[in-house]
DNA sequence: AAAGTTATCAACCGCTTTTCG
DNA sequence: TCGAAAAGCGGTTGATAACTT
């Protein structure tokens, strides 16, 4: 508290970051290791602060790091999530090892927000027209949920990230994020970005829908349309959470409990480590599988709390 | 075709927490 | 134990592509 802002110098760039820039860094990082970010802008020359520095790489060229085709098993963990941490964008980047928070919490405001924004109108709609308006015990049953598992501290319950330094093996990868940034700096059109996953086609059809729905005054969703949002697999429940344990973050994490004391005592393993090192589910996953068989609907309330 | 609007996401800001000498 | 620096975090902004009028 009382710093002057890190990037408050005369000569310090702001601004997208250029594949040469990338470049430097990186090599500098694959030669140094992670750390130290105050010496990074003087010894590479980069005209950067340190903080710009170190996001960059830990948002962007960090190995590991996936970016944009967020899978339906992806999102529901996020709406699921979210409706049970809230907008604890690191704690919930903890289940998604391969995602960034920045990147969580931009796919949250960008689609998923509009997406469960849309599924509570449909919600509300159905009952009001079933004639049905009570209901809303679940979703306190969540909050407490909430309140009982983040008790304490505002990353209590979130695994802490390594210290930079401690995954110095990794950086080779970096070349992958590199040569895809590359990739797409030199892309003229954004038209051929990652805007093809089912995730951002289903939000397309949503907002297609809304659209129609708009002009004829329709209700807003389908019952077919509803349910397939409601359902399990979408929320990443059920056979999806299970059988995707391929890509799953839960099998990597290592965790083995939800006492935050313990949590905070575990740091994650780095990914390799996660991919060879199947964990059996803790207390919080096995509970959230429960929630997100039984208690859809509290969720969705909750959600709706939040706008 | 141009102007206006909306959507997206990288990057920044400012604050809190943690680490370290 | 204290203070400074580093790291972590969530919210917000700004540039630009995509879409609509």
């Amino acid at each position: 508290m009382g710093r002057p802002p890190c990037c408050d110098k005369v000569g310090i760039k702001k601004g997208p970051w250029t594949p040469e820039e990338d470049i430097i860094l990186v090599s500098y990082i694959q030669e140094h290791g992670p750390g130290n970010w105050r010496s990074v802008p003087t010894n590479t020359g980069l005209m950067r602060c340190s903080k710009s520095c170190r996001l960059r790489w830990t948002n962007y060229l960090r190995p590991g790091i996936k970016r944009g085709n967020f899978t339906q098993h992806e999102e529901g963990m996020i709406i699921h999530l979210q409706a049970l941490l809230g907008n604890r964008w690191a704690a919930i980047a903890s289940y998604l090892p391969q995602r960034t928070d920045n990147d969580i919490k931009n796919y949250w405001n960008t689609h998923l927000k509009k997406k469960i924004k849309k599924y509570q109108t449909a919600v509300d709609s159905y009952k009001t027209s079933s004639g049905s308006g009570s209901g809303s015990g679940s979703a306190t049953s969540t909050a407490s949920h909430h309140q009982e598992l983040t008790p304490r501290g505002y990353n209590a319950e979130a695994p802490t990230l390594p210290r930079f330094g401690q995954a110095a093996s990794t950086y080779a990868s970096s070349t992958e994020n590199i040569s895809r940034l590359l990739e797409g700096w030199m892309r003229s059109s954004r038209k051929a970005n990652t805007s093809t996953t089912a995730a951002t086609t289903t939000t397309t059809t949503c907002l297609r829908l809304q659209q129609q729905q708009s002009v004829n005054n329709a209700p807003p969703l389908s019952q077919e349309e509803l349910e397939s949002l409601l359902s399990y697999e979408h929320l990443g429940g059920g056979t999806g959470w299970e059988k995707s344990s391929a890509e799953s973050s839960l099998h990597g994490r290592a965790l083995s409990t939800v006492a935050d004391d313990d949590y905070e005592a575990k740091p994650r393993l780095d990914h390799t480590q996660q991919q060879q090192q199947p964990q059996p589910l803790s207390m919080l996953e096995k509970w959230l599988l429960d929630e997100a068989t039984g208690q859809v609907e509290g969720l969705m309330e909750l959600s709706d709390a939040m706008f």
